[in-house]
Order: C-alpha cells, then sequence, then structure tokens
DNA sequence: GTGGTTCCGTCAATAAACTAGACGCGTTGC
DNA sequence: GCAACGCGTCTAGTTTATTGACGGAACCAC
C-alpha cells in the first residue's frame, strides 16, 4: 500500500522525501531547517513531510534532542533512493572537481575528500553549443583553434559528428574539410566558432569511428604470479583476459592512458600492469579503416539526404 | 522586476523553468509533454509554465507548428540556468559511464559520446557507507580486503579519515592498526566491513595526507619548441611552468596517472609531455612526512578527545 | 536555578499550485 | 477528407503550501 502511494506522490514532494532518504542514508543525519531551506518551504511543510517520510519508513529515523536533528536509527533501509553509490561520489567528484556547486547537491557537511588531476581550461558554453547543434543538424562549421605561437590561427572547416571523452579532455570527431578525412578536435582549444552551414558528407564513412574491436587485455606476465592475480581480479577479468570493446578512434587515448602503447619492459611492471595482447591487430584494423575512409571520401559523391534543421539525429 | 520574480518562484516552478531553458540551450527545442511527463504534471499546467517562460523571456522560443515542438530562436539568451558547459558534460559523462540514470537527467536525446576507460567493480554501498560514518565520527573498522588467491583473507583493521579519487578509483586514506602508519584502501577491494568501534588515533598525525607540496611541471624539454609552447598552453602554465599543490600522499597518484614517474628519455616525448622539475624535492617530502607520522604515532600517546557520537567533523 | 535562544510540532485560516474534464484550433499522414 | 496528435484555454474542485499563533524540550550564559 505504501508503495502504492509512492506513485501517487508529486514531483516535488518525492524529491523532499528522496532528500531526507539521501541525507539519512549518507550522513545519517538531518534536521528540519536543512529541508525547508533547501526546497524554499516553510517550516511547517517541511515538518509536514518529515511526517509523511516517517509514516512510509517508520522504522528510519528518529530525532535526537540533544543533537537538534534527526538520525538514521540502526535498521535504517533506504526507502526512496536507489543506495547507489555512483550517484554519491559522482557527485563528490564533482564538486572536488569545480564541476557542480555544492548548492545543487543534497551534501552538507562534504567528507574530505580529494580528486588527483590537473584542471584544465574550461569549455565555452557557445563552442559546445555550436558543436552540438552541428552534431544534430549535420553542419560544417569554421573554427579557429588555440594557437601557442601568437600568430593569427587559420580558420578551418570541420563537421562534427560525435563527441569523445578521455583523460578529462573532451573530443569533437569531425571531418576536416582541409585534409578530407576525420579527426579528433579538442574542445578546449577551439577559439571561435563562426559560420554554419550545411554539410554534404556523411559521417557513416568515418570508419575508425564506426567501427569496433576488442582490446584483449592480460596482466603484465612481467609481474610476480600473485600480483598478475589480483590485477586479474582488478580488472574483472574472465580466463586471464578481459575483452575491452572500443572503437578503433579511441583505442589510442585507452592505450595511451594504461601505458599499453609502451614497448614490454620498457617501464617497471607496476607501471604497466596491463599488456595489450592483440596490438598489432588493433593497429593494423585502425589503419584499415582509416584507408577505406579516406578512399570513400576521394570517391565521392558525398551523400546528398539532408535532415531538416533542428530534427532529431 | 523579472528578476525580481525569479526570488519569488517555487522551488518547483523554478526547476522546471531551468528545465525549459536547458533544453532550449543544449538541444534547441522541446515540447509540452517531455515537460509534463519529465516532472509528472498535468499538460494544462505545463502549458501555464510555458506561457510563464515566454512572459519573463519573450525572445526565446517560438512553437514550429510543423515539428510540433518549441525551438530556440537565434537570439536566445539563457535565463535560469547558469549556462555553464561542465554540468552539461559531466551529466553526459556521468550516463555514458552509467553512473548515472538517463531518466534522472534532463537530456532527451543524447548526442553520440563516448567515454574512454576501464568500468570497474562497483563499490558496495553499505560498505561506502561505513567508511563515511567512520570518517565523522572517527571509528575504526574490521575490514577484509578482496583476496584473488582465493584463501580467506586476514580481516585488518583501519581507521579511515579521508576519500581521494584518481584514475577511475576511490581509496579511503586509513590508519591501519596492524602496521601503525596511514594508507590507501582501495574502496571496491574491500569485502566485507564489520565490528567498528572508537578509534583513538588522531588524523591529524597524517602528515602525508595534511601537508601539500608544489609539483613544478614544465614541458618535456625533448620535445620540439613549438610543441613545449603548444603544452605549456594546454595546462595553462605561466612563465613556463605549472604549479600544481598536492597533498604528499596523493602526489604518487599525480604523477603516475602523467607519466611523472619514468626516468627522462625513457618514454617518446610524446608519451610524456610534462616533467616534473622538483621530484626529489617532493619524493624527500614525503618520505620525511612518512617518517614523522611514524615517529609520532610510535610515540604517542594516541589522542584523548573524542567527538561525540554522529556530531560533525 | 532563570531567562533567552533555538530547535521542533501543531492548530486554523488563507493563498497558491495543480488536476480533471471539456472544447476548439492547426498540422500531419493515410 | 478524416482521424490522430499536440497545443491552448475555460471552469470547478482538490491538493499543497503559506502566514500567524502557541507550546514543549534542550541548551547556553548569567
Amino acid at each position: 500500500m505504501a508503495d502504492d502511494n509512492e506513485q501517487h506522490l508529486r514531483w516535488g514532494v518525492r524529491r523532499r522525501l528522496e532528500f531526507i532518504d539521501f541525507r539519512l542514508f549518507w550522513e545519517g543525519r538531518f534536521n528540519r531547517k536543512a529541508l525547508a531551506d533547501g526546497f524554499g518551504i516553510s517550516s511547517q511543510q517541511a515538518s509536514a513531510d518529515i511526517a509523511q517520510y516517517e509514516s512510509m519508513a517508520p522504522d528510519n529515523l528518529s530525532y535526537d534532542a540533544a543533537l537538534k536533528a534527526y538520525v538514521r536509527t540502526a535498521n535504517f533501509k533506504p526507502r526512496f533512493i536507489g543506495q547507489s553509490t555512483d550517484r554519491f561520489l559522482l557527485q563528490l567528484a564533482a564538486i572536488e572537481s569545480d564541476w557542480m556547486r555544492k548548492e545543487d547537491s543534497w551534501f552538507d557537511a562534504l567528507p574530505p575528500a580529494e580528486v588527483v588531476g590537473l584542471s584544465s581550461r574550461k569549455t565555452d558554453p557557445g563552442h559546445l553549443l555550436a558543436v552540438l547543434d552541428a552534431i544534430r543538424n549535420r553542419l560544417e562549421l569554421k573554427v579557429e583553434y588555440h594557437s601557442m605561437t601568437g600568430s593569427a590561427a587559420p580558420a578551418r572547416t570541420i563537421a562534427p559528428h560525435a563527441l569523445a571523452h578521455s583523460k578529462g579532455r573532451w573530443y569533437a570527431r569531425s571531418w576536416s574539410r582541409e585534409h578530407n578525412d576525420f579527426r579528433d578536435y579538442s574542445l578546449n582549444r577551439i577559439q571561435r566558432v563562426f559560420d554554419p552551414r550545411p554539410c554534404p558528407v556523411d559521417p557513416k564513412l568515418d570508419f575508425e569511428w564506426a567501427h569496433t574491436i576488442n582490446l584483449i587485455l592480460v596482466p603484465n606476465p612481467a609481474l610476480t604470479e600473485e600480483r598478475q592475480k589480483a590485477v586479474a581480479g582488478e580488472y574483472e577479468m574472465t580466463n586471464g583476459e578481459r575483452k575491452v570493446p572500443t572503437r578503433l578512434s579511441l583505442s589510442f587515448y585507452l592505450m595511451s592512458e594504461f601505458n599499453l602503447d609502451v614497448e614490454e619492459g620498457k617501464l617497471a611492471p607496476e607501471k604497466q600492469q596491463l599488456i595489450l595482447n592483440n596490438r598489432t591487430e588493433v593497429e593494423q584494423a585502425r589503419a584499415a579503416a582509416r584507408q577505406m575512409s579516406k578512399e570513400a571520401l576521394a570517391r565521392g559523391p558525398r551523400v546528398t539526404t539532408q535532415p531538416s534543421p533542428l530534427a532529431r539525429p
């Protein structure tokens, strides 16, 4: 019956009950003021919400007059939030990395936490917007790329068709008019975007993007047998290997991130815990796809069908 | 005057206006049904919300009867969302990495996007919960660590006091009763947690965590002059170097992530674009801090003041 | 101890937000 | 040309939330 009620709850009320659940689960406590302030409701309404929560999950909380707060009981069971750690940790990382404002989360006191990494230049919203519109409506754009030399960067014409993320950076997978092939352009190196217009090139010709291959990862045999087993467990391998389906164009990033592109033996095995078993296969497949794209693009004819403006992809 | 109104909006209404803003900005279009479904309101109320949005930002949208949707106009200016790219990209990455459900975001159609990385075992919510409670209330826990050998892992007693994130993994910075020093424990290798009890060790003695040092990063001189300039720009260096304040205990992760812990010349310069200029200083500082912690811990007396249960840190 | 403060809870009256059902209007697709 | 769909709007009625007032429990400073 309680489950029945749950469906009838209005969106706003449900969010507030989730908030109570969230705070109890992760922080063990909350008080009425936090609820009222967080959602801009009166304290009376907050009381009513708490009463409702209690009626639906009586054993979850009790009021501690000394702490002036509601506290989680020992046999607490989350009632409204799917108890996903990921949401919690994601938000924590996002706040620590300044991607998100603390007020937009449901945290009160953040646990002491630190995120390792190098913060990078932010992406300009207008540029991302232009890229997204281009992807959706199959447009090409003129862009100026961040030039370090101070000299005026020549404008390039690119037609983005997908986004990719690696090592904290976002890339726009794009056709390049100048080179007549497909390449990656780092979003936050774009300095200026202008002159969007329909693009005749079919993104399906980007075979390096479209085709995937299984990277076959195994523990570095230079590690002790015990460490190898640990690595196998760490990366959830079965039969001593892990197959990772990867787009050909992205295999480079994954290889780079895990030092799979370094000759075996060159690095200390602890710095190269994984070995790519089918490296030549991957590299050949990638080169072949690249060649196929080039030939298809050179051959033309370029595709003619155009989606209507602002239509869904 | 409009700004005045904005403050009076109720939380739920404001969220819906933000939703309209978000969709218009990032996807260029939305319709009434999306609003009604997303927030569980009636179509009448959705119409009312749209009318209100239009009254507050008349030039932002127009209805396209052919598309059966509201579309963004050329001179659109976001009115309710701070136009932060980060929120957009963060959610995109989160959804792509399965950290977040699409329904919890405001996306309609996701742009084609891919996140490079190896998915890892999920962290058990109960374990994270126990660790967080331990951090807040200064407890020690018995944990069983994931053992690859199949043999029963001996329980260890740890007292976590902070979280750290690196390369997709979360670590609990903890005092170890067995070793009587401070170490990192990977959250998703914890198999079982039990027997929490107050811990007499003061986390302030973890000098490797408390002390920070500036890592001084410079472009790898083995790169061409032009590439060096590009790297300097890419990492926002001033005077050819970037100072990155880092906790001593985390310097290892940062060094590992950017191959700063590899001898110069061993790797192709493209795989080692950054060089750590003060590596020996960092390593000495770290070793010194570690030694200080050990001595302080060995010396005792262990700290006596205890925060009350469930009190804020 | 005593007053002052700050939490909480509740009652009653009022205002705002929202829903249900019904109707008309324009566009699209068969 | 007709059904289907999405939008806008009207009325009446319900739910949700606010304002204002009052009282209880715990804590702090004096």
